[in-house]
DNA sequence: GGCAAGACTGTGAGCGCTAACACTAGGGAG
DNA sequence: CTCCCTAGTGTTAGCGCTCACAGTCTTGCC
């Protein structure tokens, strides 16, 4: 007992006296060194656990340089994908021992980016994950601060860093073969916003789907992801007679789209069929239940990690994983 | 040029030796010291420029012993209340200059709280946040290691820490009276788990306000907030032949009781008025659009961060704001 | 002209830790 | 019996920064 005077927290050199070692000796004991006598590290430990110590990461990162943190950028976690994804990252990250800071950011345009970066490198991170849905912020990846180790989630073909990602053009082939084979003649889409890579890869899947069916594309309607907008575009949809299938860019706007065809009595599946993206924990419980297309965020954000800690590890090669949607069918969806 | 021979970054030394300088001249300079001359401050400025210098805030934060890293502990934040927490939380604390290191529990229980609360302590956080909706959780808050300033969102009567919530009592409150205000004999219940102080708080609001008319509360139906739940508890209420009104004590299990009551052909508002919490994003949109709840969590992330910035500033008083729920009205009620 | 009270700047020490090296004891090879 | 190697331990020197203090150089005022 009172080993030390003051209420200062003890350290190391408090454990070292405790034991009757020197400091150093309670560091290898720490560090998990092979030269240590059983019999010592047990009185070190004895000692460590006596005066309640804790060893202090701040010093040892500055001898170190190494943080063990990763730093995550993403852009509005209140959205269901990114919440997932960055959750997975989390989660991922702590299993192999390293604190999470994050950064989200309201607007990701270059600048947001940037500064998200320089900010995290200040903090001495050892590696960042860039969720970088939008074209802007993927080129901002193309000229990195330099030296910190860093990977890109749905950051398309973005600049030198190594990329995690899901094959949203197989998605929006997904959804579009499902449609066509159910008999429709064309299949609209209501497409996410323009800046988004995402959404690109969805509109180019859509497209390459009604090509090789021989088929026309109609002009696709603009959304930016909330119910809201699908609304609209659902109001817009109705009105028009030919429509009979509709390939949503995301759940949420498919809710939206859904409701705007029950005020206008449009029924579905029996008049028009709908597919979304996403399969948010919502979507087997709207009205119809939707058929969609899903992601598995949480894939991506543990594949992320994996890909960084390699990064970290030395590992040259710029990588690209590509993960797999899969199709959900479910109750708003029928053949013609 | 060429000023430090290496490729190692350059430190503040290189900085005072380019201005012609001392590193303590450096130093204030960065830390705004009011003593330091116009022209020698331009002369330091214009050194970090040219050698890129940025202060490496481990070495400053082990002197100072404030690493400016704001904790949070959380539970899932896949879920849309959490999340939007999580996220004023994050652009409070980093608009008053603090990272913030996130921990993200999948069981909130007491060990779990324990574990995440000792994890930051040793990354060297200078606060902790806990959102701790689970009265398991907020128990834990009562013994903490100590000294770390804390705060509890939704923590209810937490221990000896501030606290930051919403009145759901009162939500509670105005979903109930309403439905009652509407002519409806009497208000049925689907509850959130047990252990959440949140569903406790409802289902008090619930009562009190059945109480206050002089009416009988039936059993409260439980839910676990997943649409599912709610979708069976839907299917429950819909083969009784009395339920004219109910108040779900969220909105995914409101969208789930929905969606059962238009499989049996119930219709809302018609037949049964239902009532939600929350007011998420999608609620306005749902068939029909709910009634609900709505809670700031924008403002309470952002009240968590004052009061926790209080609470590191040593105001030793034991804060607790709460931050009063509002009603939101669409169509999914109506009267008798 | 002298001297105290500022303004401004430099020097030294040390935060708590790890890396590098120096040292001691014991055991097998020559 | 000496030598060297290895296992186990201690000693020293920083990591890059801020704090406390010690200067130096102005000013203003008697």
């Amino acid at each position: 007992m009172g080993a030390t005077d003051a209420r200062r927290p003890p350290v190391m050199a408090d454990v070292a006296k405790e034991a009757g070692v020197s400091h150093q000796t309670v560091s290898r004991v720490l560090n998990d060194h092979p030269n240590v006598r059983g019999e010592t590290r047990a009185r070190v430990l004895a000692a460590i656990g006596k005066l309640g110590y804790r060893r202090n990461l701040v010093a040892r990162a500055l001898v170190t340089k190494h943080s063990r943190t990763l730093g995550v950028v993403s852009f509005d976690t209140t959205l269901y994908g990114p919440a997932s994804t960055v959750y997975g990252i989390e989660q991922a990250a702590r299993s192999a021992g390293y604190f999470v800071s994050i950064v989200s950011l309201k607007s990701i345009d270059r600048r947001g980016v940037l500064d998200a970066l320089d900010y995290l490198a200040d903090q001495g991170v050892d590696g960042i994950v860039v969720v970088a849905p939008q074209r802007s912020a993927a080129t901002a990846l193309t000229d990195l601060p330099g030296g910190i180790p860093t990977v890109a989630v749905e950051g398309g073909q973005a600049g030198g860093v190594p990329v995690v990602c899901v094959d949203q053009v197989e998605g929006g082939r997904l959804a579009t073969e499902h449609l066509l084979s159910l008999g429709h003649e064309t299949v609209w889409h209501v497409r996410g916003p323009s800046d988004w890579l995402e959404a690109e890869g969805r509109v180019a899947g859509w497209r390459a789907a009604l090509a090789a069916a021989g088929r026309d594309g109609p002009e696709p309607l603009a959304g930016d992801w909330s119910p809201r907008s699908g609304y609209e575009a659902g109001r817009s949809l109705a009105n028009m007679k030919d429509v009979t299938a509709v390939f949503v860019a995301n759940d949420q706007m498919a809710l939206g789209v859904l409701r705007a065809f029950t005020e206008r009595g449009v029924r579905v599946p029996d008049q028009v069929s709908v597919v979304g993206f996403d399969d948010i924990p919502e979507s087997e419980f709207f009205s119809p239940p939707l058929t969609t297309i899903r992601q598995d965020f949480d894939a991506v954000g543990r594949q992320s990690i994996e890909v960084l800690l390699r990064q970290i590890g030395g590992s040259g090669e710029r990588e690209r994983l590509v993960v797999s949607p899969s199709f959900v069918a479910r109750a708003s969806t029928a053949g013609r």
